[in-house]
DNA sequence: GGGATCAAAAAGTCAGACTTATTTGTCACA
DNA sequence: TGTGACAAATAAGTCTGACTTTTTGATCCC
């Protein structure tokens, strides 16, 4: 799924930044680079190859004759999938996934109805095969095959929006997706009402409905929203 | 505002970051360190901490014997706020202005929404000055007095979210904003209904409306997509 | 023609010496 | 006593050169 740390600068941050990430290192914390590269037994250049990587997520800070510092989470590049990963593993976790559920619920309506007006026959046809999977897999406790046709139908609709900023979330809504199914509470075959909404959605983006896509998918994402009990008063 | 390239590896980010954004190495181009090192004159462990950010970005990808190839756009991290700016700087600026709007015209009313459930008091205030500083700056030409108080006014917006996720986008709003004063055509006052609708948002985020603090955001995000020529079949 | 082998190329890694900016502490002077 | 300048310590920043590793592509043999 997500790229396996390559060479030594790669092992490096994948320790590291999940660390920081599930904020074990407050803000404010100091590092030293040549400390960190004896802790991981690598050169000093490989280290600093490491804090440059976080740096540039704003993860950290580096200034002379102090040290590495690490900065307030208010600062990190939130939107960065790497990021986005290693709070996902972390304790960060919940407030990610609650997070990342609000940012759906602003992102795939709009996106639905750009779809309903630009998505071309290929991708409407894909849209209607994605929920025909999901009908197919919606009872029986296929939930890996619901899975993989829930996340392939809202990569689908991201991509015809035609937007090159949604279409980038595809991974982080497929993370989403997967999130819910393998580590939440998630026994019990989908919500019927999802999964004809789905079918709806792909048939109002073949009609070239964009209200109808939009407000139907809006209710697609207020289900999710009341599944991590987001909403209320 | 933004970050100046502190150190030469941030000078060479500067340089080379624009250049591969606005599309002067087509997807697929070979760079390779030491020559790149030469060209900058800087040595080759600067250049490669430089290349890491790069790749941490997915501009790029290094693999041995290979060299140093630019990925193609659809592959950028183009959330990464350096990545939006050296968009912005250069050809694709366009393209970029019209992405970033239309992200606003998703993320803006749903933040607006939550605001009015999660403003503090403080917030309230701060939202109904912004929009007092607005209309006084509204008339006669003070263009950069009420670009002050527009960004303003929709930073709090998204900080009152309680969103950290659409907090972030304050800067990204603020350059849009501030690209359509400067860069765009915009030698006339605002809209008078635009400065309107603010005030209207600030009074029904005070007053806890969120379904019309959600509705009068949308007519301004609307208004924004109109002054691009988006929309329309 | 196809597959194994070998050589070249470029990134990756390391170690060590040196430079520079920044902080902190000290000391003299007002 | 407070304040300013100056000096020392510190950790990042930079450069260089040698070496390793992976990958590719060409060659050679069957």
């Amino acid at each position: 799924m997500s790229t396996p740390g390559r060479g030594l600068h790669g092992h490096v941050l994948e320790t590291l930044g999940p660390a920081i990430a599930a904020g074990e290192y407050p803000p404010g914390s100091v590092l030293r680079t040549d400390e960190l590269a004896q802790r991981f037994d690598v050169s000093r250049s490989v280290m600093r190859e490491a804090v440059r990587v976080l740096e540039s997520m704003h993860l950290v800070e580096s200034r002379r004759r102090v040290g590495v510092t690490v900065r307030p989470k208010a600062e990190w590049n939130v939107y960065d999938p790497q990021v986005i990963r290693w709070r996902l593993a972390g304790a960060d976790r919940p407030q990610q996934l609650r997070s990342l559920t609000v940012l759906r619920s602003a992102i795939e309506p709009v996106a639905a109805g750009l779809a309903a007006k630009y998505a071309t026959a290929g991708q409407c046809a894909e849209l209607t095969e994605c929920a025909l999977g999901m009908v197919a897999h919606s009872r029986g406790h296929q939930l890996e095959g619901y899975l993989i046709h829930d996340v392939a139908f809202h990569r689908v609709i991201l991509n015809a929006s035609g937007n090159e900023m949604f279409a980038r979330l595809g991974d982080v809504v497929a993370e989403v997706l997967a999130g819910r199914t393998h580590h939440e509470v998630m026994f019990e075959d989908p919500d019927p009402a999802a999964v004809t909404l789905h079918v709806q959605v792909a048939e109002a983006v073949r009609a070239g409905d964009a209200a109808r896509a939009e407000h139907l998918t809006r209710e697609i994402t207020v289900g999710a929203l009341q599944e991590l009990d987001i909403l209320a008063p």
